[in-house]
RNA sequence: GCGCUCGUAGCUCAAUGGAUAGAGCAUCUGACUACGGAUCAGAAGGUUGGGGGUUCGACUCCCUCCGAGCGCGCCA
């Protein structure tokens, strides 16, 4: 099937003359320009290897390139390709997108098998503004990977096991377990977790119970395990409900805790060792990666197993990706961690590597995000208690919501009224992270959270609702003007028309980087186009027949991909707001 | 000390090595008895932290300096 974005198409033609030519293959790159429709510039590179001038090599591309009833193509500049595309040949293209499901997306060529690990809470804490990121990237994520054809796995690596538990199951058992379970079902994770912190800080005894219960947990003594479950089972619970408020897909089945890789944690060693890779220093069993080194310059270590016999959170992470590839079979795995995790990760994957276990076609992808800051431009701590719980900004975006679908909209229904809410409150704050380069730091704002204006989810909720209200106001099935060619005679249409055959690419540069903020950036632009084509181009009432229904078809697309891609992103479009 | 990341308009952020660095917010001017004003049109706002280099061409790649943040042996 010929590609429907016409970059691609003309790509293919200029390929072909460049070849004739370069008298080998040549790949030009051909993207948007704001000269021209796009722009080619293979000339410029190609020149000096041709001993000529960008000019005549441009010029004879030109001359020679197939592009009849495709586009016209005019050298400028320095030897520029400026193409100008045929509106017949746009329509068309737009026709194909109407008429095909996946609206010009291709699948993909290989499909394989992915793990997405993401969002990974800590049992009996809280969930704050900082699992935002992973959470929502993660989701993001999957749900692309997914509609690109790929078998997508979800793990929630949730931080079930290890000493703070000691303490947990200690205060569990101080409190009485309903009265425990009551104060986390509610979810007052971080009162639970401080108390119990506060007492192990200040009570020696306490501490003394504490650490004798993390050795009867390691040891699988049975009353223990029962009051650790109670507590996994309490923080899950919470989890989900913050999960479903937030609208992601993870759910109980994707659950593969910390603990769920604890039968690993030997054979991760034993491999080890096998493998000739352990080393014993002061005490402990380590793996000495080749390229680390520590402030001293010496070799870092990768500590698999404490001197006290413990393991570590490098020997679990081994454990995934031996787990992830051998039992999963996977060959794609995405640790969407934050930044600071990088060269811990880079250790892990080596090893890993040198052992054996993550060889190609499998690799790792670390999926980095930056750190989410407090007010004072640090780093928003985990336990500095001042932090915003997740479930509470999401609270307060629906309450803003609600008040503004109020304002707007005072005709809607109860009942849809806080649906509206719901999907505005939560697609704002998802848009506010998402939309930002995920590599980069940000400082937490509720203001900047909790907009509606501008480059905001309910800008783009809007331009669909408005859309799809045309077609509520004639009484019409959208399906029904999607057989129609739009034609494109005005700017505004031909620009429209013109964003929505980039989806495509877009999408697939957005997966290739793994970076969603390229996704939001095209809807953005296309609910711009589209306002503006709303602006300038009446459709109801519309000089004529044909292109009313021109435009209506153009509606309909733009609907459709807004929804789309947000849903990509894991944001609903409500039909009205 | 070593390593990683970041530095772009007043603020928050975009920008495959391509011509004149773009948006949003805020500010200022304007626009309908609304195919939905949660909108649109326009103005103003820049030595892309400094300096060097590579290139026909650098916000982008390399070097260096400055500034900020985060990692760097038994927490996870």
């Amino acid at each position: 099937m010929e590609p429907m974005d016409p970059l691609a198409v003309v790509a293919e033609r200029l390929a072909a003359a460049f070849a004739g030519v370069a008298g080998r293959e040549v790949d030009p790159v051909v993207r948007p320009s704001d000269r021209a429709d796009a722009q080619a510039n293979g000339a410029l590179a190609l020149a000096k290897e041709l001993g000529t001038s960008p000019r005549e090599v441009a010029t004879e591309v030109a001359r020679t390139a197939d592009l009849s009833r495709i586009a016209a193509v005019e050298v400028a500049g320095p030897g520029f390709l400026n193409l100008t595309f045929d509106n017949d040949f746009l329509g068309d293209q737009l026709a194909a997108m109407a008429a095909d499901e996946r609206l010009g997306v291709a699948a993909a060529q290989h499909p394989e098998v992915v793990v997405v690990d993401y969002s990974h809470p800590n049992v009996a804490k809280e969930m704050h503004v900082g699992h935002l990121r992973t959470t929502i990237i993660g989701d993001a994520l999957v749900r692309m990977l997914r509609f690109a054809g790929h078998t997508v796995i979800r793990e929630n690596h949730v931080g079930d096991w290890g000493t703070p538990f000691g303490m947990l199951i200690e205060h569990l058992v101080d409190l009485g377990e309903d009265a425990a379970a009551g104060e986390l079902s509610v979810g007052d994770l971080d009162g639970f977790y401080k108390a119990a912190r506060r007492k192990f800080d200040a009570d020696d005894e306490f501490k003394d119970r504490a650490r004798k219960r993390v050795v009867a947990l390691q040891s699988g003594e049975q009353e223990t395990l029962r009051l650790w479950h109670l507590l996994v089972a309490e923080s899950t619970r919470y989890f989900n409900a913050v999960y479903r408020r937030l609208g992601v897909l993870l759910e109980d089945d994707d659950l593969m805790g910390e603990s769920a890789y604890n039968e690993l944690l030997p054979e991760v060693v034993r491999r080890l060792d096998e493998a000739g890779l352990l080393t014993v220093s002061d005490g402990a069993e380590v793996v000495f990666p080749p390229g680390f080194a520590n402030r001293n310059g010496d070799p870092l270590p990768l500590i698999v197993r404490k001197a006290d016999g413990g393991y570590t959170y490098a020997t679990t992470d081994l454990a995934t990706v031996i787990d992830r590839v051998e039992r999963v079979n996977a060959t794609l795995l995405l640790y969407v961690v934050g930044a600071p995790q990088a060269q811990h990760l880079q250790m892990v994957w080596v090893v890993a590597e040198q052992a054996g276990w993550l060889r190609p076609p499998a690799r790792a992808v670390h999926v980095p995000f930056g750190n989410v800051l407090g007010p004072n431009r640090k780093m928003l701590k985990s336990r500095s208690g001042e932090n915003v719980k997740l479930i509470e900004l999401l609270d307060e975006a629906v309450q803003r919501a609600d008040a503004a679908v109020g304002e707007k909209n005072p005709d809607l229904p109860p009942d849809e009224r806080a649906e509206v809410a719901r999907v505005v409150g939560i697609g704002a704050v998802k848009y506010a992270d998402l939309s930002t380069d995920r590599i980069k730091d940000y400082v937490f704002d509720w203001d900047r959270m909790l907009s509606f204006d501008g480059d905001t989810a309910p800008y783009l909720q809007y331009a669909h609702a408005r859309s799809c209200s045309i077609f509520r106001r004639i009484g019409i099935d959208r399906a029904a003007v999607r057989g129609t060619t739009p034609s494109l005679g005005v700017s505004e249409e031909r620009a429209l028309g013109l964003r929505l055959l980039g989806y495509g690419a877009v999408l697939a540069d957005t997966l290739e980087r793994y970076s969603p903020h390229r996704l939001t950036g095209y809807l953005f632009d296309l609910a711009t186009d589209f306002t503006a084509f709303y602006e300038a181009c009446p459709v109801l009432r519309a000089p004529s027949e044909s292109t009313r229904t021109s435009r209506l078809a153009l509606c309909d697309l733009t609907a459709r991909v807004l929804a789309h891609g947000l849903g990509l992103l894991g944001i609903d479009a409500p039909e009205r707001m």
